[in-house]
RNA sequence: GACCCCUUCGUCUAGAGGCCUAGGACACCGCCCUUUCACGGCGGCAACACGGGUUCGAAUCCCGUAGGGGUCGCCA
């Protein structure tokens, strides 16, 4: 058994026992996409619930009103989907827990916990300006927090009377024992002027109120668990176990920003790649298990634990990430990666659709699926399968057909016209049988047929493509290719 | 600036005092396989940030330095 917990000098935290059900939680705010960090975040969590056998769930913090939008929650739990991370119950929405943050609020102002600040945004600037100029860090310096007078007119924020002696310490589950000198910990605002929470209170109260006992998310968070400590004793509430995991970084080291990596998981769904890859990526940065490299979601389930997260931001590689994807291609499905390809397929095929597309690229898909490293390469790939006669040849490919290829496929077509089987192995040994009789290397006559038949100077092996294709249309596109010249 | 955190190959990591002349993976470079392109196989290049301790012995423990990151809002 893990030691965690949270210690004070106050008190002795209750632990989470062996017979507590865990539930964890991803809290993302909608101002945007869910992002490649916050896929991770949420996977981690998704990951430790369902190793603990308990409960992951999901709380969108739309707080902020000026910038949460419907859309940014729809492409949040999209993304979550994609990636298979089901969050348990229905998602909370924060803002619509306002009134009970406010109720709190009140009942901290009752018990002396917190009080009313009147203090102008003005006074505030001032006092930020001048611990600037002195080199110390903001702190808001309690002027109101000692006022007789309850101030019943006109607007204020409520504080939190934090307790300002001795330190708080945290048994964070990855980074261990933090501590910090509580005088480091102002009377931050927990409820604003026009009666809405904070962050900082609202994460406390709906944590508690979902019962999430296991706080695991980015270490950007650590300073303001000690805010939220404050929060968690004045109520004489349970706190959490924490977990704070390092951030996920660009590959130039710096935080992760919109302008390098930090795109929506739905933007690397359009890039090609496939949940599974993205999920085993994700997985492996900032977390290992021995040499083990491709993990699935019950392996992960099994071996996960939060405790094994390392201490250190990872970078984003996303050479690694093409790479798992192309493993992942080859081990899906051939009609699951079909059903993926066909809308784009379609459309950038346009009217030369095939009428048996669909088939063909099912048939070929066992050669196409082990040479593309993603969904895009995969469409491109397989559109010589869905296109009508005739093909359009690339510049390598109409080279390939002039010259002595003429003259082999020529050769060839009376041969193939005559094969006895119309599969890759027979028309395998008729075409070597035939190069061995005209003194050519195989590939001077694979070559040609290739590009004949496929419009390119690469592809799957010819004969399954061939075989994938048929006879009439091999023959067809031959003739085609004969007549070009 | 203050507070907090971090530091093993280019990148992701294994490593919890002797198993480490530091292992794996991606990337890169050779070779093999081969009808193209991939896959695959074999081999190579490449790291314990630096400096002090502690110890018979340190990548692993302690201290310091340097570098990096995070937080300091009536944002979340």
């Amino acid at each position: 058994m893990v030691r965690y917990g949270i210690r004070t000098k106050a008190f002795e935290n209750e632990r989470i026992t062996a017979n507590m059900t865990v539930v964890t939680r991803f809290a993302p705010s909608p101002t945007g996409f869910l992002h490649i960090g916050g896929a991770r975040t949420a996977l981690f969590n998704y990951l430790y619930a369902k190793h603990t056998g308990g409960k992951f769930l999901l709380r969108i913090e739309d707080t902020d009103r000026e910038r949460s939008t419907q859309e940014a929650v729809d492409a949040i739990q999209s993304g979550l989907k994609w990636l298979g991370l089901d969050w348990d119950g229905d998602a909370v929405s924060q803002f619509q827990n306002a009134p009970r943050h406010a109720e709190v609020a009140q009942e901290l102002l009752a018990q002396g916990r917190a009080y009313k600040c009147t203090c102008t945004p003005d006074e505030l600037a001032a006092m930020r300006e001048q611990a600037k100029a002195e080199g110390r860090p903001m702190r808001y310096d309690g002027r109101c927090r000692d006022k007789d007078h309850d101030p019943a007119e006109g607007s204020y924020v409520v504080r939190i009377k934090a307790d300002h002696d001795g330190e708080t310490a945290i048994d964070d589950i990855i980074q261990g024992e933090v501590k910090v000198s509580n005088a480091e910990i102002d009377d931050f605002v927990i409820l604003r002027s026009d009666g809405t929470p904070t962050y900082m209170l609202a994460v406390v109260v709906d944590d508690h109120d979902m019962g999430v006992n296991f706080v695991l998310r980015g270490d950007d968070h650590l300073t303001n668990a000690f805010r939220q400590m404050q929060i968690y004793d004045a109520l004489g509430w349970k706190r959490p176990t924490f977990a704070h995991m390092p951030l996920l970084h660009g590959a130039d080291g710096k935080k992760l920003s919109k302008r390098h990596g930090a795109l929506g998981v739905e933007a690397y769904r359009d890039m090609g790649f496939l949940p599974e890859a993205v999920n085993n990526y994700l997985l492996r940065l900032g977390w290992g298990h021995g040499d083990d490299e491709i993990i699935s979601r019950e392996q992960a389930i099994a071996w996960f634990d939060a405790k094994d997260v390392g201490k250190a931001a990872a970078r984003f590689d996303a050479d690694k990430l093409s790479h798992l994807n192309a493993h992942y291609m080859r081990e899906a499905d051939s009609r699951r990666l079909m059903e993926i390809i066909w809308p784009e397929l379609e459309a950038s095929v346009g009217g030369n659709l095939a009428a048996n597309a669909q088939e063909r690229i099912l048939a070929g898909m066992p050669g196409l699926k082990e040479r593309a490293k993603n969904t895009v390469e995969l469409v491109e790939n397989s559109a010589f399968y869905a296109r009508t006669r005739p093909l359009d040849m690339n510049d390598k490919a109409a080279k390939l057909i002039s010259g002595d290829g003429q003259d082999v496929l020529r050769e060839m077509r009376v041969i193939l016209e005559n094969a006895a089987e119309w599969r890759a192995d027979p028309l395998q040994d008729a075409t070597k049988a035939y190069a061995e009789q005209a003194n050519l290397k195989l590939g001077k006559v694979a070559q040609p047929l290739r590009a004949a038949l496929s419009g390119s100077n690469i592809s799957p092996s010819v004969f399954e493509v061939m075989e994938v294709l048929g006879k009439d249309e091999c023959l067809g596109r031959l003739d085609d290719a004969l007549e070009r010249a």
